[in-house]
DNA sequence: GTGGTGGGTTGCGCCAGCGCAAACTTCTGC
DNA sequence: GCAGAAGTTTGCGCTGGCGCAACCCACCAC
């Protein structure tokens, strides 16, 4: 029940229009909850009880299908809400959140939001901001799927996580939390097999510079390019 | 600028918990407008002026890629809202609404949208849950585009078409709207061709029943067996 | 240090479904 | 009633990428 900081997330879209007091009354209701590397905070199926906002470190959310296929929906980054069920009037978890790093969570229970929301209006339409990106972006992957062979999908995913979650090293940008070829698999809608010979082969061409979970982009802008374009070129 | 019929429409989601004087203030602000079959509603990149409620018909909203392929978002169906592109903070519309069959839509002005909700934060709580249901939506397709078959597919896909846009008829159910081969493969990513060799297959063993722009469940159970289980059976 | 475990790589064969092509059928506009 | 457009069917050959299998490597626990 650590008093959470109002500071740290004062700036963040999800708390926009909200007077410094008001803001300081809504995470009253939050407690600060730390969650190490590969520890989870939600189960698919389960009763939902909380919604979740994250401050620090990277979660990932998976759906499991009945035949036990899993396929990752999002990578969240800090500072932005997960698991919130609640508001969508969902009665348990579509997914499973798992932290794929430390991380440090605000959590406020689901009886929490009807109060709340009622109190503070624009947490409703900035969550409905929020839901509605996610939702471009769902739509997005879907239309990639449909339209587009693999190593584009993987290099489309690869633009992404480093645009959202890449960190500035002397060698290019690093995707800032461990990720496995299985994770990109399951976030392309491909096999394990395929994103190895992928990767493999970006890392001959020096694309990429890669290691158990982690992968570098050396080169961007040629990553980017291979997102784009329609097949062709060498 | 027809009047609006409050009962037609009090109990949608959408209006929940608003009292009938506060809908007829809310349907004050709408225009009831009628478009023939074909015809565009808005257009994917176009400024967002208003947002929408079907009041009877069926549009589909649709993306084209940079390559010009389409991909089919959805169907709406009556009673629903969509563009709602100004709730969402967008400045354009994602993606192109054509009305497949002729129909009868509810239009506010964008500018409304600020307004009504500040006055009935009901209507966000509801949009709120209604974009959720949508994202779960194409969650869902999301996972059955990573791990299912051509064929289980557009079994799926049927199977929601026919739930949601369904008609009783004698030989069956039949799907409420005119839908294509082309529309189907722009549904479950895959092409004319495999959907019509698929429904072919389907309409040999009596499964279904087609023709132009026409497909009649004959033996829903079925296709509901094909959509769930994993590849085998005869 | 040593054994084990969780990633990662790579070779090989196969097949679902795509691309291309051609023909057919049903609507629509005039 | 006729021409053309739009939608559908079907055959054929090819291939992207999956499934299987074997092996390698880096890290961790003790």
């Amino acid at each position: 029940m650590t008093a959470v900081d109002a500071t740290l997330v004062a700036h963040l879209p999800t708390f926009l229009g909200l007077s410094g007091e008001e803001l300081a009354e809504v995470l009253r209701e939050a407690r600060s909850v730390r969650y190490p590397r590969n520890s989870e905070i939600f189960s698919q199926g389960e009763e939902v009880h909380s919604f979740f906002l994250l401050l620090n470190g990277h979660v990932r959310a998976s759906k499991t299908t009945p035949t036990g296929e899993q396929v990752v929906m999002r990578y969240v980054a800090p500072g932005e809400i997960f698991g919130v069920a609640p508001a969508m009037g969902l009665k348990q978890y579509p997914a499973t959140a798992m932290a794929v790093d430390d991380s440090v969570v605000l959590v406020w229970p689901s009886a929490a939001w009807p109060r709340l929301v009622t109190k503070f209006p624009a947490l409703a339409t900035n969550t409905l901001q929020a839901v509605g990106s996610r939702l471009q972006e769902s739509f997005t992957r879907v239309v990639e799927m449909s339209t587009e062979q693999v190593e584009q999908r993987v290099a489309h995913a690869l633009v992404r996580l480093a645009k959202r979650s890449g960190r500035q090293v002397d060698g290019g940008i690093e995707i800032d939390f461990p990720i496995s070829r299985q994770d990109i698999a399951q976030m392309t809608g491909t096999t394990l097999h395929t994103v190895s010979r992928i990767l493999s082969g970006w890392e001959q061409a020096g694309l990429i510079e890669s290691a158990r979970q982690r992968v570098v982009l050396r080169d961007p802008e040629q990553i980017f390019a291979l997102a784009e374009q329609a097949s062709d070129e060498t």
